[in-house]
DNA sequence: TTGACATATTCCTATATGCGTATATATTGG
DNA sequence: CCAATATATACGCATATAGGAATATGTCAA
């Protein structure tokens, strides 16, 4: 068996630096292609190959406009990242001392219930 | 040229499932590899072979018990993840929405006026 | 229609992968 | 030392990749 497919999810789909590049460019406010190609300064098919694989993961939208398509980030598509590594996240905020860590679970369970 | 190593960063070290699986267990603490392996129903090479992926960018450690190797999870080699996926969060968080940040402010106005 | 521009796709190649199976390398108990 | 246990590594394989170059598709302007 193969690694999995860049278009499996969002994190396969992000673990390439390059498409977190486009990602973050495209943070900013919708781009058409080449403005990603001269920003990032990848060649034009190497930029429509990474935005396909954004696309088939929902990271990314596109509508023409004219002769150029115009990308626009689906950063909600992010989330089950975010949702997954944010549990760790007191690995190092270290401001949760072993105190602190038992009174959030408290209040996390209170929340539960 | 194929895809970026694995063991790269722990964004690529993070995109294969099994590995996330085997960070998840291990966020309830430490255990020996064969725990891994009958938790998670994986060969112990496989196991293993993951291992040391993670331990290549820093997301486990192990030191040894006797015949054991106890391996833990180390996670603030998450944080860049985190801290890069952080700054989308708002784009899920409907709350932030473009017209609500508008109306919040407004009404603050309001209140200092 | 023709030509220029913008983007997508195809073909090629080297490479690293994940899994399975088999085997190597500790370490312990007797 | 030997056998058993625990873990790591090696080998073979099918596969998907990222990049480069060339080309296809689509759209506008005159």
């Amino acid at each position: 068996m193969a690694r999995a497919a860049t278009t499996l999810d969002a994190f396969n789909a992000v673990a390439e630096p390059r498409r977190r590049a486009i990602i973050d460019v495209l943070a900013d406010g919708e781009r058409p292609v080449n403005d990603l190609v001269e920003r990032l300064g990848m060649t034009q098919p190497q930029v429509s190959k990474h935005l396909r694989v954004l696309r088939e993961v929902g990271l990314v939208s596109a509508h023409a406009d004219g002769r150029r398509r115009i990308y626009r980030l689906e950063g909600r598509a992010l989330r089950p990242i975010h949702d997954w590594v944010k549990e760790y996240e007191r690995a190092w905020e270290e401001r949760f001392s072993a105190l602190d860590e038992v009174l959030a679970e408290m209040q996390e369970d209170e929340g539960e219930a």
